[in-house]
DNA sequence: ACTGCGATGTATCACTCCGATACATCGCAG
DNA sequence: CTGCGATGTATCGGAGTGATACATCGCAGT
């Protein structure tokens, strides 16, 4: 959801519409690229909520890159209080949809602001969200295989080989997650 | 677009919704998983445009699978004369969408059915929009990478190796449909 | 024989997001 | 000094999702 992805990204500094879309872009990569289409309506619709605000102090303060230009029709919003504490909330509620491809993508860029125990619940989840898909998808494949032409088969398998990568992907990320968790335990109790 | 994968599915033969969503999830496999919200409004809306029909013609001849059931609240739709037009004219069509993410799962899912030229074409227009998409992020993260958290570091990086295997698959691709084309014209010029 | 559960089957609704489009200004290259 | 590409805000129609509701069928367990 977009409303996650700004407040994590205007936890760092105060945006403008068009720069947090950029920003965007940058953090999410190819996993996701929420469109203007999306992005004005929702900052409305969290302006409303209270979770940002806009901030009238001066830009040019505010970034360690330089933000360029002066002050124009530029809206620029602020992360408040009740946002920051939606945005905790957000991060720690690992739900079903955590798992679903869109919602993944946008959660994990803030992994480093979610609690440890909360990755390797979202990690396994879509580990095995993704092995479920898998099977079925195998399951139907074999069943359907010489009903098939060659293009769809095409297709089945490359899509079979890319879920394949995430799976391997996100063992090894949670393999990580656990070998810090058993080193921070141990400094903890060494200490 | 779910239209063109029921044209797609119903020129095989008649479904009805609940089966058509099953054949939807064994042709698109893991690309692409439309969900009953908007199968049945779109089932609606092609029999109002007239591309697809009520069939009452008994299920049990119909298809090769046994159909299993009786005739209860079973809604079986049939191709019209339109409607095979009408695909046709979408498989024809490689307007720029065909590369979308979504779109091309679908349209790919019917290569065996579309024109060779607009094949190459579509395999094309989609490897060039990847590479482009490629560029960008490379570009963006090239110029943000060590201001970026470990996590997303790993999620831009795993999305850039993803995007670069599809290139490569469709590379594949593109350089099979040129063997096949040229080995086609040798045929008929042969001939 | 009964029970209940999982698969089959149709349908709606609120919500999110996309893609196209419109419009205005800035900075800079030719 | 002219025009073009990047910056910037905004709306709108349409497509698809996820949740939910509801009903029936066939079968496995007791």
């Amino acid at each position: 959801m977009l409303e996650l992805a700004v407040l994590g990204l205007l936890h760092e500094s105060p945006l403008h519409g068009y720069e947090l879309r950029q920003r965007l872009k940058a953090t999410l990569g190819s996993f996701r690229a929420f469109s203007y289409g999306s992005l004005y309506p929702t900052l409305r619709r969290m302006k409303d909520a209270g979770w940002i605000a806009e901030d009238e102090g001066d830009a040019e303060v505010v970034a360690g890159a330089p933000p360029l230009t002066g002050k124009r029709g530029k809206v620029v919003y602020k992360l408040t209080a009740e946002g920051k504490e939606r945005f905790t909330e957000l991060l720690a509620e690992a739900g079903p949809s955590s798992w679903e491809d869109e919602q993944f993508g946008v959660h994990f860029a803030f992994f480093a602001k979610t609690d440890p125990e909360v990755r390797v619940r979202i990690l396994e989840g879509r580990r095995a969200r993704l092995e479920e898909r898998r099977e079925g998808v195998r399951a139907s494949l074999s069943r359907t295989r010489e009903r098939l032409d060659s293009y769809t088969l095409q297709l089945q398998e490359h899509g079979l080989e890319s879920v394949d990568r995430e799976v391997r992907w996100l063992s090894e990320l949670i393999e990580k997650e656990r070998l810090t968790e058993t080193e921070r335990r141990n400094q903890s109790s060494s200490r």
